[in-house]
DNA sequence: GACGTAAGGCTTACGCCGTAAGTCTCCTCC
DNA sequence: GGAGGAGACTTACGGCGTAAGCCTTACGTC
């Protein structure tokens, strides 16, 4: 028996694909996708990279695997809502199923990079589908036909899951890349510089940029309140579907 | 800046960062977004990896240059579109703004790893910016305030260009990876017998993949047509935003 | 013409990545 | 107490983006 102190115990045994995952979403969570690695969440779990793949088949499982514990995660928090009544209203569905996808924002907000992996799914878990399932039985008992179904899941898209791609989501000045070589530093001066030439070129967006900006509270630019514009775009597809369900606005 | 291409010797300059981003938007098209590397690419166009950089600053470089070859795709095809005449009504926008994107898609569809690229970019190209400079001005001219076409521009968010991203797009059985550990092969009998095994787990999705699949031309899965559940989305948010500017329905 | 310059190629090399293949070492169960 | 396998480790391969440097050619200037 030629076991130090720290073998006698279970710590040979302790790592399972769980915990490899829960590492995993950690550390996304903490460096960003770009870090998790096999080489890197060997090291956070404290093996090599090769003996991950006891735990997963390959990376495209692993990643498989951070998605559906983050699914797991929305689940739980749909779950704490307070239930729908049965004796609720059809129209209940909507404000119903707004909590509900606001609630799966709320979650793919801790783990940002959950919705671009999310993304390139090919296949989905169990908990994703269940999500989704719940979504449709929420939209039947509001008198959705399943073809109004079925097109209001492709008018969501990942919406119903609590995000959507904005287009221009990152600070600072954009665009330029066409238009001249560079000059990085200044940002101030440069944005505004390119504000003035590229006034003619497109005056509708450097208009917008002044109205919208100066009633905003936050600075020039980064003046968009992703929360706001998310549940505005929500709540224009809901009321539609709703509308289209045969209830008036 | 300086272009002295005009003399008798192409034979050495041939190469221009043109050519090149063309080289690469067809081989994206051909080999898919995968294959385009720096090595792939100058195999393709002829010269070593290295000497890309003569023409591109970096990888991300080429791919910015790539969308904006896109992006000037969509520019000249929506340039071919009738022009709004100027003693069109106000509720032209809407007719107008649903043929530019719905010509901007089809563009998109010929490069189906545009979508992906686009997302990715962190600046956008001044062919881009001009395209949303065109929505714009449609809006204002619909009589939207700028901060309802601010809030326009975040609901519509990619599908302003085009395409939205289809969570369940992928071909064959989906579903799976958390219930159990594989069984790769006999799609149509692990189909079924996953569904078959769902229907207590996720009842309404069972459902109406019976009830929309017989009714549809195509076979049991696959059966969403894009184009179709594109323009329903598009529509909805459409026709609420029409709404929300004043008209009626 | 001669020559300096630099644009535009080439080669080599580095440090990442995912992972195929093989080995060692225990733990568990007959 | 011997077999077998789970779970770790080691080594190695090919591909990626790209830093760094060298060589050749074409052009502007005298």
């Amino acid at each position: 028996m030629t076991s130090p102190q720290t073998t006698g115990t279970p710590a040979r045994t302790a790592l399972t694909r769980a915990r490899v995952l829960e590492s995993a979403v950690a550390l996304a969570d903490r460096d960003g996708l770009g870090a998790l690695t096999m080489r890197s969440l060997a090291r956070e779990v404290g093996i090599e990279a090769m003996s991950l793949y006891h735990h997963v088949a390959s990376k495209e499982d692993l990643l498989d695997g951070v998605v559906d514990v983050v699914a797991a995660e929305i689940q739980d928090a749909v779950a704490l809502l307070d239930p729908l009544p049965d004796d609720a209203p059809p129209s209940a569905w909507k404000p119903t199923m707004r909590r509900q996808i606001l609630t799966a924002r709320s979650v793919l907000l801790r783990h940002p990079w959950a919705s671009t992996v999310l993304e390139t799914r090919t296949s989905f878990s169990l908990h994703i589908v269940r999500y989704c399932d719940s979504l449709l039985g929420l939209m039947r008992r509001g008198g959705f036909s399943w073809d109004l179904v079925h097109h209001a899941m492709h008018a969501l898209g990942s919406r119903a899951f609590g995000f959507s791609q904005e287009l221009f989501e990152p600070d600072g000045a954009s665009a330029g890349s066409a238009a001249d070589g560079g000059a990085r530093e200044g940002a101030d001066d440069e944005a505004t510089a390119m504000l003035q030439q590229m006034a003619e070129q497109v005056p509708h967006v450097v208009q917008m940029l002044a109205e919208v900006a100066h009633d905003e509270p936050g600075a020039n630019l980064g003046w968009c309140d992703d929360q706001t514009e998310f549940e505005f775009g929500l709540d224009l597809i809901l009321d539609g579907l709703d509308r289209l369900a045969g209830r008036a606005a």
